[in-house]
DNA sequence: TGTGAGCCTTCCACTTACTGGAAGGTCAAG
DNA sequence: CTTGACCTTCCAGTAAGTGGAAGGCTCACA
């Protein structure tokens, strides 16, 4: 099958399919004329390249996955912990984000919103919370 | 004063600062020597975008807000616009989050996580939800 | 006077995971 | 025979920095 099928089928767009390819990721067999020809297979990989990208974890990551599925004698172990450390990145995110928008709403709220132009949103940004001085750390 | 002090004050690493001299973030003078030299000014305006950067906004839209903060013209409901939309932005990253932590968690729990091949987790990602196209599928 | 540490400078390359676009080949329908 | 939808490769760009090389400046210390 051409990449155009083997794309709707795994839900990706054919330019990413390639970028697959070019990473190596995913070799499939070249037809007579030079196209691209996907096997049920070949799908299947992309599928489950496509559901693990949706879920976070990143191609490094993907590529590990693929090669545990691939392995008759994984342990299901090690999988999980893949997956469970993956959680809590995914937790760490969150609550970062939490963060900020409690912030933000907290800003948003003191905010008269008018058209004066007094705004207290620009000068918590200007005065936000200081370092002490030597402190020197990078923000994430 | 050097590039290493204003990073120190503004809590960002010299190479950033360098960075957003480059993208015309700030433009600090030059001592005879060639090195930067950074003003109260130039130090205040960094730790504008230190913070602002903290909270989720892009360059860009610190960019927007550094030239509301100079305006002396702005209105208020500009900036806060600007606020209430990035919170919308930060929410929908939350709940995409939210989702994949609780799939992420169903997988993890399925699985027996021991020495045996067999992995629910892998089985998931190769089978999950489908696009129309092809194979049946169970909605999420 | 030299020297070494620790600053500072510029410039180039690399990161993630694609995405856009140009130039051109292939194929099926009308 | 042409048109339009595919397909191919290659190049470039995105966001927001980070890493490192090669070299200049300053200051304390011997």
């Amino acid at each position: 099958m051409n990449i155009g099928e083997a794309a709707a089928h795994a839900n990706l767009p054919p330019k990413t399919i390639r970028y697959y390819e070019d990473i190596a990721l995913i070799r499939p067999a070249r037809a007579a004329n030079g196209y691209r020809d996907y096997s049920q297979t070949d799908v299947h990989r992309l599928r489950f390249l496509q559901r693990a990208r949706s879920l976070g974890f990143t191609i490094e990551e993907c590529r590990a996955l693929l090669s545990l599925y691939e392995d008759e004698h994984r342990a299901s172990a090690d999988v999980r912990a893949v997956a469970t450390q993956k959680i809590g990145e995914v937790e760490r995110k969150i609550a970062e984000l939490q963060g900020m928008k409690a912030t933000l709403k907290r800003l948003v709220q003191c905010c008269h919103g008018d058209e004066r132009p007094d705004c207290p949103i620009l000068e918590d940004l200007a005065g936000g919370p200081l370092p002490e001085t030597g402190a020197t750390r990078a923000p994430r």
